[in-house]
DNA sequence: TCTGGGGTCCTAGGACCC
DNA sequence: TCTGGGGTCCTAGGACCC
């Protein structure tokens, strides 16, 4: 017999997180919006009703929301992190296999256990009492089926937050239900593309011939018809792999035309996304570096280009002095820049690699090094030192940035010697 | 002027996800 | 006027090799 899989996904999670800090908003229609307040990444049942889309642009419906009195509010990550940790420890209390899938969704394998339902809905009552965030639960023989079956728990009224397809009378009806850009991996374009040859439904889908499906479109659709037909094909991942790539990316409030504004935005960009790169251990083989004009107009640019470095690093200032390399080569004067990003590709396990290049003693010198800049970060504060990490002491001196922002600080004199030290590593 | 065939590796870009 | 951010995976086609 075939393991159950179980998906649970937590209702509207930032709406119901915003609900959990401020109980006014219990009985008020409430978004919560992207990082510039430009889109609606959250919405409330009350807004779902009213026809509002996700990530649609807030003042596209901004009046309709006022009109209804919606609470608008700008989006706090961190404490969702923090309730999506308390929901994931009660799933993890209950049950070994799990995959947390996403901030506000996990995979369960529940065996073989029958009563699968029953578990389900102990689980969404104990997140309910426990950490006051409604769930839905969906369960299947496969994360595809799972999926829909969390669909649809959430929108049946019959359901009530739970729905077992797993060995289900109601299944095709299920799928006939559920359209085709429904579908998890099923996205737009080909969704379109199915339409044009009449496969509209999931049950359509899932009747397809496989190997057709597979060459016209791809192998992840043919992949989804076996997973509707109940054959196993996406593994469940208990432990997750380290990350590939580190980005760090985002809109401008105002066009950017002024060649030393993108600059320092994409100095900024590669410093946060190094930063982190570095606390998670990884070290990167390439860098992207792109920068966009308005997409949403005709004339739309989008430069981009990667550069692949001779060997894995996580140091600082050479991956600084890369992105500022490709910046170079992108940066085109006279256009209006609304975007731009930073990021590192390639990666991998940062100390074994790092050890591996240097040597041992080489190595040791590197790891002062980067605990002197850790130092520095301490004592000047991280935006005054990420422009040393940039070019040494002399692009630091030379910056207008520190001159005008930081010129109340001491001038670090202490730098001096790593910066000789810099040039030794080169 | 004619102009192989098969294989690998790499990368840009597309498509999708939450 | 105003349009998110951070990821993964696949694939077509170019470069290169023998």
């Amino acid at each position: 017999m075939e393991n159950a899989i179980a998906l649970v996904d937590c209702n509207n999670f930032y709406v119901s997180c915003e609900r959990l800090f401020d109980k006014s908003l219990q009985k008020r229609p409430v978004v919560v919006l992207s990082n510039n307040d430009g889109c609606i990444i959250s919405r409330s049942d009350e807004v779902k009703k009213m026809g509002v889309k996700m990530a649609e642009p807030l003042f596209k419906v901004k009046s309709l929301l006022e009109a209804n009195n919606t609470a608008i509010l700008s989006s706090n990550l961190e404490h969702y992190c923090e309730i999506s940790r308390q929901v994931m420890k009660i799933l993890r209390d209950d049950i070994d296999k799990i995959e947390v899938y996403s901030i506000d969704e996990a995979f369960l394998d529940l065996g073989t256990a029958d009563k699968v339902c029953e578990v389900g809905f102990q689980l969404k009552e104990s997140i309910w009492e426990t950490v006051g965030i409604p769930v839905s639960v969906g369960i299947a023989k496969t994360k595809t089926i799972a999926k829909i079956a969390n669909h649809l728990a959430k929108t049946s009224e019959k359901a009530k937050g739970i729905l077992d397809l797993y060995d289900s009378r109601y299944l095709d009806l299920a799928l006939e239900k559920t359209k085709v850009g429904d579908i998890w991996g099923i996205g737009r374009r080909i969704s379109k593309r199915l339409n044009n040859f009449g496969i509209d439904d999931a049950l359509q889908l899932k009747n397809a011939d496989v190997s057709w499906i597979r060459k016209e479109f791809s192998v992840i659709a043919g992949r989804t018809i076996l997973e509707l037909r109940g054959i196993k094909c996406i593994p469940f991942e208990l432990t997750h792999d380290d990350k590939k790539s580190i980005a760090h990316t985002r809109s401008f409030s105002h066009s950017i035309v002024n060649y030393y504004d993108l600059r320092n935005a994409i100095i900024y960009f590669t410093t946060r996304a190094v930063e982190r790169m570095r606390r998670d251990g990884l070290c990167a083989k390439s860098i992207t570096v792109f920068a966009l004009t308005n997409r949403f107009k005709p004339d739309f640019v989008a430069n981009s280009i990667t550069y692949e470095s001779i060997y894995h690093s996580d140091l600082r200032y050479e991956i600084n002095g890369w992105a500022l390399e490709c910046f170079e080569k992108i940066f085109q004067s006279g256009l209006e820049y609304k975007k731009a990003g930073v990021i590192l590709n390639n990666l991998v396990k940062s100390e074994k690699m790092t050890k591996r290049l240097f040597g041992d003693e080489r190595f040791e010198r590197w790891r002062k090094l980067e605990q002197t800049i850790d130092e520095l970060n301490f004592i000047y504060g991280r935006d005054c030192v990420k422009l040393a990490r940039v070019g040494g002491l002399d692009f630091w001196k030379s910056s207008h940035i520190f001159e005008n922002e930081n010129a109340n600080l001491p001038k670090p004199s202490k730098l001096d010697g790593n910066t000789s030290e810099f040039r030794r590593f080169l």
